[in-house]
Parts: structure tokens; sequence; C-alpha cells
DNA sequence: TATTCTAACTAACAAGTGTTAGTTAGCAGC
DNA sequence: GCTGCTAACTAACACTTGTTAGTTAGAATA
């Protein structure tokens, strides 16, 4: 009964790396099926519609970030060593699956039944996240600037991880999350 | 003899804005002429074709980064202060035209006959940008890391600043890009 | 051997796509 | 009052879209 659902996932996959290169509405199911190696309506064998798809790969991973959050928030450790774990969320998810961070990035918005379920997790998401850096600047580790431009420059660094990991395959995530926290928190002033 | 174009330059600024919420191939003809209060075929009256805005849209914002950037480069400043003025030049753009960046940032790849010279202009943004940072660290200025995390990094947060920029009218552009400068240049460590 | 499951196929549909052709109403300049 | 321009219109085109229905060949199960 489909226990490991191969089939269903490669085709996932591939319509991961399609949705990246040109995104979710310029590919079209012909398109995915080409790249599979069969014509579009034995796609519907394995899957229901376009939609569940792009549900499949957005859904599970804002889920993983909400998940990773919520670990953070809940433990014991300094601001700045939280925002530390929060780049390496980023890093290691972005690092498993770079294709499909570019749909949760570009693509949430063409989510129908789901949209709003995704809109609730990012903003919880950013609401734990500005709150650590509140933390921060009360407990006196970080320096005392606008919360949200910090989060805000942050943030953005890391969503856009995805358009820069696939290129550089000799780094390993520990290393890049390492380089890229120092930049992060202590600039590169000298 | 359209010397001031303002029909043409209607339906580009909506097709912009709509651009911005959907992404270029969501977006139908008959989408851009109900938000313009016609019909489809009527905006032919003063486009020659959907291609033809997606290109006005960039290449415009493309070439006035590349100009931006030239004129920084040329200039007899510091690499720390040259850093400054790019992010004033994205902070400038970003104001003036934030829904144009969205498009720029996502819709580049639906350029066709554009799309190498809109990569050439990119490939040369980034490596003046880059240069810049390598010269800042050969001077002392900047602290010696990898030259190309410190660019994703500032670029990844300037390139999203179309999505924030919107949301924080209160903010003028000359505080926000020194706070920005700030946040990127000396960290947020205290 | 007979049956069921898997995963592909062909053919088709209704709706939507960008775009063209030809028309029309209003207005400016001669 | 005629001419030509602007900017809208209706109607239609050829093609593409996501999706459904029904079929088939091969492998696994009974």
């Amino acid at each position: 009964m489909n226990t490991e659902g191969t089939r269903r996932d490669e085709i996932i996959h591939t319509a991961t790396k399609l949705f990246k290169e040109k995104g979710y509405s310029a590919v079209t199911m012909r398109d995915l099926a080409t790249a599979m190696g069969m014509k579009a309506a034995s796609l519907y064998n394995h899957i229901n519609s376009k939609q569940e798809i792009l549900k499949a790969i957005i859904i599970s991973l804002a889920e993983e970030f909400t998940q990773g959050m919520d670990a953070i928030k809940k433990s014991d450790q300094t601001a700045i060593e939280k925002l530390n774990l929060i780049v390496e969320l980023h890093v290691d998810i972005t690092t498993k699956n770079p294709y499909g961070m570019a749909s949760l990035n570009n693509d949430w918005m063409h989510l129908e039944a789901q949209l709003d379920y995704y809109l609730g997790l990012r903003e919880r998401y950013e609401q734990d996240f500005v709150a650590i850096i509140k933390n921060g600047i009360s407990s006196n580790e970080i320096v005392d600037t606008n919360p949200e431009v910090v989060m805000f420059s942050i943030l953005s660094t890391l969503r856009s991880l995805y358009l820069w990991i696939p290129k550089k395959e000799e780094i390993n995530p520990k290393a890049l999350a390492q380089n890229l926290s120092d930049v992060l928190i202590y600039g590169i002033n000298k």
C-alpha cells in the first residue's frame, strides 16, 4: 500500500527542482511529466493535483522551522546562543532541501487551502524570533537598535541561503553556520 | 506623440503591482486589463507584449544598479564608506520602486531576449561588490573572513528590502540606510 | 490459472492563455 | 465638416492548461 511511496516522492522531488528554476506557475504538468519520463496523465496515478505537490513541498518545510524554533525558544540559552542555533537551523534545513526552500520563499502565495495555515506559522516564527532579539537587548547582550531591523537583516540572509548553498558544496554546514553567525552577529568591521 | 507616455506607464505601473503579488507567470493579461478597467485586447494599443512589460520593469532597475555601482567604484572612498554607499543605493532604489524590485528578484528568469544581458549586469555587479570587500580586507578595514560570505550576507538583506520597506513608511530612507549599515557592518553584539 | 495491483498509456475536455483583426466613439487641427 | 489620432471595444484565433475516463501490459498474489 505504497508504504515507502517512492514514485510519489520522486515526482515531488522532480517538481521541487522545476519549481525552483521557473516558479510554480510557470511549470506545467507536462513539463513535470517530461522530466519524469512519462505522460502528464500518468502523474495522476500518484498525486491528486498540482496544488497538492506545492503543499507537500512547502508545509513540511514550514513545520520543520516551527519545530526547530519551538525547541530553541524553550532551551536554556543566552540570546546570542539562541541566534546561533537559529542560524544552524536554517543552514541545516536548507542544506537538506535547497530547492524546496525556493518554493517556500517564492511560491507560498499559490497555496490555496493551506495559505492561512502557512501564514500563521510564518507569523508565529517571526514573533518568536523578534522576542529573542528583544530579550537580548534587555539582557544587554545585543546592541540597542530597532529589533525588527535586526531580525529582518538576519532573516533575509538566512532565507536567501537556498540561492547560495547549492553553489558551495565544498563548505560543510557546521563551518558555514559558524562563518555566517560570526558575520551576522559580530559584523565585518575590524 | 506620447511624449509623456502616461497610459503605457500606468499599465506598467499596474502590472508591477500585480507581478509583485502573484509573480509574472500567474498574472494574465486579463487580470492586468481588469485592474486597469479595460479589456485585455485594449492593452495592446499601448504595449506590444506581456514580455515587454517585464523587460521594462526589470532592465531599467538593473541598469540603475549598474550605474550606481559604477559611481561608487570610481569614487575615492574607503571600503567601509563604499559599503555604506551601496546600502544607500539599494535603499534609494527600493524606496522609489519596491514592487518592481519583486520582479527583479523573482521574475528575471522569464526575461527571454534580455536574459543574457540581465545576467551579465548581475554578474558584473557582484564582481564589483566582492572586489570592494576584498580591498577592504587587504586594507585592514574589514575582518578577514570569506569575502563571498560577507557579500552574500549583505546583498541578501539588501535584495529583500522590497519585502520590508512598504510596511515601514514611517522610517525615512536616510535613517533606514544608516540603521542597516550599522547592523550589517558593526554587527549586533554589544 | 485466475485475480488484483501497479504504473504506464491514449484520447479527450472545458477553461484559460497571449495575441490579432477589425470596428467605433470622441476629440484636435486643418 | 473632413481628417486623423487616441483609446477603447467585440470577436475570434490557435494553443496550452490541469484534469478525467478508460485502457493495457506486466508483476505479485491467491
